[in-house]
RNA sequence: UGGGGUGUAGCCAAGUGGUAAGGCACGAGACUUUGACUCUCGCAUGCGUAGGUUCAAAUCCUGCCACCCCAGCCA
């Protein structure tokens, strides 16, 4: 499926065509490398890689890596992997540490024509100084220095002749600003830390603040389409932009957040979950991290398809689970190969079949194909079916077996169920039911009836492992975060969030592939997971089918 | 009691002065070798709220309300 939709950025980028701002479009993605990717992340790449694809402009892989403190190679590797994953190619690859000389050398600029200065306030006393939401900050004692006591402190900083938060270079703008960021903002920090990519080499680092909007302009980026937390930086980053000299202006465009509910995004949330051990890794199949959903079995298709249709707009949405899982859905119902298997096994006996008599029945790999594969199965007089599709008080409403009640075995025949057993809890140990002759799917048979359940038999099978997954966070704590980031560092994990192994029994004579998708009838998308071995299949659930309603 | 942003159905979302698209979810029905898929139909006299302008307002104006972001030498 292939969903198309336009949106806002598009008109902005349109009218700056339309009005000669700009002959092309560039973009970037520019990650910090200091988590894995997950879900939230997928509206800005599928935006910045599609909207380059689409005007036929380039987008750049960009690491925003100017603070080494939260960053690490690991998160480096795993993005890159996750964009290619997700279908997407980079022009260039690029660090923002590759820009530090370029960088300083506008740094100079600025203070030379008196626009920035080095300031020698501690962390909490510019803090201080700062002033309130409501109330203006004051003046730096250190903000009229001259240009000369300014240059030379600056290249001591880079030097590294002073200790970390000693000093800082700051933006000489405006502290009586109602915009907070304009008060005469921090843009070069000294910091003596071993970066994953520069070492030791530099001792100054520049600001986000600062470095973005120059980078972009080095590279020549037409849009630096950014979240919304960036909206009120805009002046700032056009401030840095008019005052760096620089020919190519990049224009800032800020786009909401997507979450969804229930989720747990964030990076820091995510990371302490794996660090408490509540979940198994960053690729844990519970998490909406695209290691995750990727192991789950979730095709990168569907998860663009997703954001592409949740639109684009300026309000943050914290969107319905199912809608996702209507994308995931679509794709895989396509693409799974149809397998049969029982999860919750009881015996089905058919009574009037013939003691050791096997009959052959043919059914679609891929029943949405027409050019599918077919395979055969064996029909005998004992099945494994679904507990569930068996109930001992009868229902008229249930569309499945009770006493009275007919079905058809998928492939089969219609069966109607005559009588079953109890263990001494209660529990029901075997179903039996009778055939009805001239009903085999793929004959004449003109019988219709409301229920088709899945079998599998016990000569032809054999058991495999499958997991099935809870949610992670109960339904209370989703209602306290919502329209939050989905964590807040209250959040509570479903004490029932676990993973459930379920020992289910399987036909024999399939081939599986790790590459593949299979659905269960019934139970739902599965695929194999990465501890599957040539003799132990281990399948994770992707998602159920849609609700099968039982009433 | 500063600044910025956002409010259209249970959830997303189009709409830019001419009488509320579409998708998810939900309900009814048809089809069916998965209660899946597919198909058909239904689903806002209403656009945060109160006024105002206009022949006409979700769209323009004014006031109010709610939520989100900003007081890192994080991004």
């Amino acid at each position: 499926m292939e969903v198309e939709a336009t949106n806002f950025i598009e008109d902005i980028i349109n009218k700056d065509l339309a009005e000669g701002r700009c002959d092309h479009v560039q973009t970037r993605h520019p990650p910090e490398p200091s988590g894995y990717l997950h879900i939230g992340h997928v509206r800005n790449i599928v935006l910045n890689y599609g909207l380059a694809q689409k005007y036929g402009g380039v987008c750049n892989l960009r690491y925003d890596d100017t603070n080494p403190q939260k960053e690490s190679q690991e998160f480096v590797d795993s993005i890159q992997d996750d964009v290619h994953w997700l279908g997407y190619n980079w022009h260039e690859i690029h660090y923002a540490t590759e820009y530090f000389q370029m960088n300083y050398e506008v740094a100079l600029k600025l203070i030379k024509e008196g626009k920035a200065y080095v300031c020698d306030l501690s962390p909490e006393e510019l803090s201080k100084t700062r002033g309130t939401l409501t109330e203006p900050g004051t003046n730096s004692p250190y903000r009229d220095r001259s240009v000369e006591e300014n240059l030379d402190l600056f290249g001591r900083m880079k030097n590294g002749e002073f200790p970390m938060g000693s000093r800082c270079l700051r933006a000489k703008i405006d502290m009586a600003s109602p915009n907070m960021n304009m008060r005469d903002p921090v843009i070069y920090r000294i910091q003596y830390l071993n970066h994953q990519r520069i070492g030791r080499s530099w001792n100054i680092y520049p600001t986000y603040d600062f470095s973005h909007p120059l980078d972009d302009c080095y590279e020549g980026v037409t849009h630096s389409i950014c979240g919304p937390e960036f909206e009120d930086h805009r002046p700032l980053y056009n401030w840095v932009v008019e005052n760096s000299g620089l020919k190519n202006h990049s224009r800032q465009v800020e786009y909401a957040n997507l979450y969804i509910k229930g989720a747990i995004l964030g990076k820091r949330f995510i990371k302490k979950l794996v660090q408490d051990g509540k979940v198994t890794g960053f690729d844990d199949p519970r998490l909406y991290s695209l290691r995750g959903l990727r192991r789950r079995g979730v095709l990168p298709e569907s998860l663009k398809n997703f954001v592409v249709a949740a639109g684009i707009s300026k309000s943050n949405s914290l969107i319905d689970p199912e809608f996702l899982n209507h994308f995931i859905r679509d794709d895989l119902n396509r693409v799974s190969k149809r397998v049969m298997a029982v999860l919750n096994p009881i015996k089905l006996v058919i009574t009037n079949w013939e003691d050791g008599k096997e009959e052959e029945v043919e059914l679609e790999d891929y029943p949405q194909n027409e050019t599918t594969t077919k395979r055969k199965y064996y029909f005998g007089k004992e099945s494994l079916i679904e507990r569930e599709d068996f109930i001992s008080i009868p229902d008229p409403k249930f569309h499945r077996l009770y006493v009275g009640a007919e079905v058809r075995l998928k492939g089969a025949y219609i069966v109607k169920c005559t009588d079953f057993d109890v263990d001494d809890n209660g529990n029901v140990t075997t179903v039996y039911a009778e055939y009805e002759e001239g009903t085999k799917s793929g004959s004449n048979c003109t019988k219709k009836v409301k229920g088709t359940i899945h079998w599998v038999n016990p000569n032809h099978a054999r058991k495999i492992e499958a997991r099935l997954f809870e949610n992670l966070v109960d339904e209370e704590s989703q209602e306290e975060v919502e329209g939050q980031e989905h964590a807040t560092d209250n959040f509570k994990i479903n004490p029932n969030s676990k993973i459930i192994l379920n020992n289910a029994y399987i036909e024999d004579d399939v081939d599986f592939n790790f590459e593949d998708r299979y659905q269960f009838m019934r139970n739902g998308y599965f695929c194999l997971d990465k501890d599957t071995t040539q003799d132990h299949l281990v399948f994770n659930r992707t998602i159920t089918l849609k609700d099968t309603k039982k009433k």
